[in-house]
RNA sequence: CGGGGCGUGGCGCAGCCUGGUAGCGCGCACCGUUCGGGUCGGUGAGGUCCCCGGUUCAAAUCCGGGCGCCCCGACCA
């Protein structure tokens, strides 16, 4: 250890904010080139390389075959896809000296589907797993959190080839299973949960995630339930409305724009309240009123799922112009047409707003005052009930996703094959992307305590640290470097702290470090005659007797998550 | 892209409002000390004050422009 490279810091970033970030720069691991852009550090690299290597056994167990593609691409590929228009910015495009077009590999949909197509001829010749270990470039908008979003950064894309969608089915169970396998085996907290297909396009998707107070996504669980917040659908909580009327009434609510400010003016709940957001279709320019409780949030994924295109809120002139004043609009007699989210009831009574400036109408019975249509738009909220349990929301990172893609690519890509009977066909496909440096930040953020990090010990950068604090020359310095090759010959990777340092600080490197086992050779060793093994998860000290001390802590070792 | 903040030795910061000498802690080098929880004392090295331009006798400090980075919202391994 007094010749790696470890620059260990007492501080962490003035400008982090993840805890994984903080911990990752202070323990050595990682160092910033520039906004979302990262060096791994030796003892770093020693972790996502752990990470890949389990990736790669697992998608070897089921079949996959590892090769490797280019990460620079001529445009042309994503040309013939349709995503070179599709993507916009978060493609890097460039040109090479002769001024051809060429792109940054966000990931490898058509190069990959491209051999296939053009060597593959026969239902004989499938399925098929390919996969690759590689870097990725997406120009985000916003990098953040250290490793968690960055601009670069290596991935394993896999992709399967089938006949049909029985087989894609099969492919994609294969892919469950071996994911399954890997975070377990990475030792992480995680679920499967079920997700938007976003821009890959295709029929399924599912999105494995580790709970973490840094992630950016929300899952949504309850018993047998897992979702994707932007997916989750779930039972309304019940909210008590008004006695109903004949017909809707005005009310005067001057200068009370908000839902809490007419909810509390009214007396009624705001569950009570019909709440209108407004938008223009992209397509047509044509604007509708999308209609939730006021209790509720719109979910602008589902939202865009349940129109089938896209979408943009209204601008403030454009409800002036077409609806009515901001704060005050309402599905009552509006020109727009009306989708209504399945979370109100259309029997039920409600406030609204009345497209006028300072007005609401109560009494608003949706099936008899308006026309609409019924999605379900509304953001699931904690406390909604799924399966007779009441829903809660966790923030977690998306550590790997799973997709149908269908015959997405290998249509405009032409990758086709003959069947049995001569005729030419599909292939079916399915892709598959796990982030190791994601993998690694997550099982930090899930296992860091006050001291540091916390390896799980299968993405440890080492299985033992061995603290010497004898000085060369003393006994217990002779014992250190004795039990460092003896760990060494146990099967275990050992980084040995024979810095001339004080034990304070090599105490505190190595918890900050966080290898699963720590292992101290001092004075006290030889007076006891055992040696001091403390394991990092929960910090708790044992004695072990020097009498083949090393075996010992090799099946300690193995003992642990 | 909208909003907020920051840029001063390797790291964390003060100085800027009110122009004039660049400072503190940690780290680093050397000497001594200590040796089971970032030990203690001494000596020392190290800075284009993000860049360009302007104002001024004089700019880290004031003004203009640019670049970079971070955080909060729309995107994703």
């Amino acid at each position: 250890m007094s010749t790696l490279f470890l620059p260990t810091e007492r501080e962490p970033p003035a400008d982090a904010e993840a805890l994984s970030h903080k911990l990752m720069v202070r323990a050595g691991l990682i160092r910033q080139v520039g906004s979302g852009l990262w060096s791994w550090l030796p003892a770093g690299w020693r972790v996502h390389r752990k990470a890949e290597q389990i990736v790669r056994e697992e998608i070897d167990a089921i079949g996959g075959q590892e090769m490797l593609m280019p990460v620079l691409l001529p445009a042309d590929y994503w040309k013939r896809s349709g995503r070179y228009e599709s993507v916009g910015a978060e493609l890097f495009r460039l040109r090479d000296r002769r001024d051809a077009e060429m792109v940054l590999a966000m990931t490898e949909e058509e190069i990959v589907t491209s051999h296939v197509a053009s060597a593959v001829r026969s239902w004989r010749d499938l399925p098929l797993i390919l996969y690759h270990i590689q870097t990725k470039e997406r120009d985000e908008p916003r990098p953040r959190a250290g490793v968690l979003r960055t601009r670069e950064f290596i991935m394993k894309d896999s992709y399967t080839f089938d006949r049909d969608p029985e087989g894609l089915d099969v492919g994609y169970a294969k892919h469950i299973e071996a994911y399954d396998r890997i975070f377990d085996r990475a030792g992480l907290e995680w679920y499967r949960v079920e997700s938007d297909v976003g821009m890959m396009g295709g029929s399924g998707a599912h999105e494995y995630m580790a709970p973490s107070a840094s992630g950016e996504n929300e899952v949504a669980l309850g018993p047998g339930y897992a979702a994707n917040v932007e997916v989750a659908a779930a039972e309304p909580q019940p909210v008590e409305l008004p006695r109903p009327l004949d017909a809707p009434m005005p009310e005067a609510t001057p200068g009370l724009t908000t839902v809490e400010q007419v909810s509390g003016a009214l007396g009624v709940g705001p569950g009570a309240l019909l709440k209108a957001y407004p938008i223009v279709l992209d397509d047509s320019g044509a604007m509708r009123m999308v209609v939730v409780r006021g209790d509720h949030r719109v979910n602008e994924v589902k939202l865009g799922n349940a129109l089938g295109g896209g979408f943009r809120p209204a601008h403030p002139d454009e409800v002036v112009e077409r609806i009515g004043p901001p704060g005050f609009i309402g599905p009552v007699g509006t020109r727009v047409s009306v989708l209504l989210d399945a979370a109100v009831d259309p029997d039920g009574t409600y406030v609204a707003g009345a497209n006028e400036p300072d007005r609401h109408l109560i009494g608003v019975r949706p099936a008899r005052d308006f026309t609409f249509e019924v999605g379900d738009v509304r953001r699931v909220e904690a406390g909604d009930r799924i399966n007779g349990a009441q829903i809660r929301l966790e923030p977690a990172i998306e550590v790997g996703n799973i997709f149908k893609l269908g015959t997405r690519y290998s249509e405009p890509l032409g990758a086709t094959y003959l069947d049995e009977s001569g005729q030419e066909q599909l292939i079916w496909m399915g892709c598959y992307g796990i982030g190791p440096a994601r993998i690694a930040a997550a099982a930090v953020e899930q296992y860091a305590d006050e001291a540091g990090i916390s390896w799980p010990r299968a993405l440890a950068p080492w299985d033992v640290e061995l603290v010497g604090l004898g000085q060369p020359g003393t006994p217990e310095h002779e014992l250190a470097e004795r039990l460092y090759r003896e760990l060494g010959a146990a099967g275990l990777e050992v980084l040995y702290d024979d810095r001339d340092a004080g034990p304070g600080e090599k105490f505190t490197v190595a918890e900050l470090l966080g290898c699963p086992v720590r292992v101290t050779v001092g004075r006290r060793t030889l007076e006891a005659g055992a040696l001091e093994v403390q394991i990092r998860r929960g910090r708790e000290s044992e004695s072990v007797p020097l009498e083949g001390a090393a075996a010992a802590v090799a099946e300690r070792w193995a003992s642990l998550r």
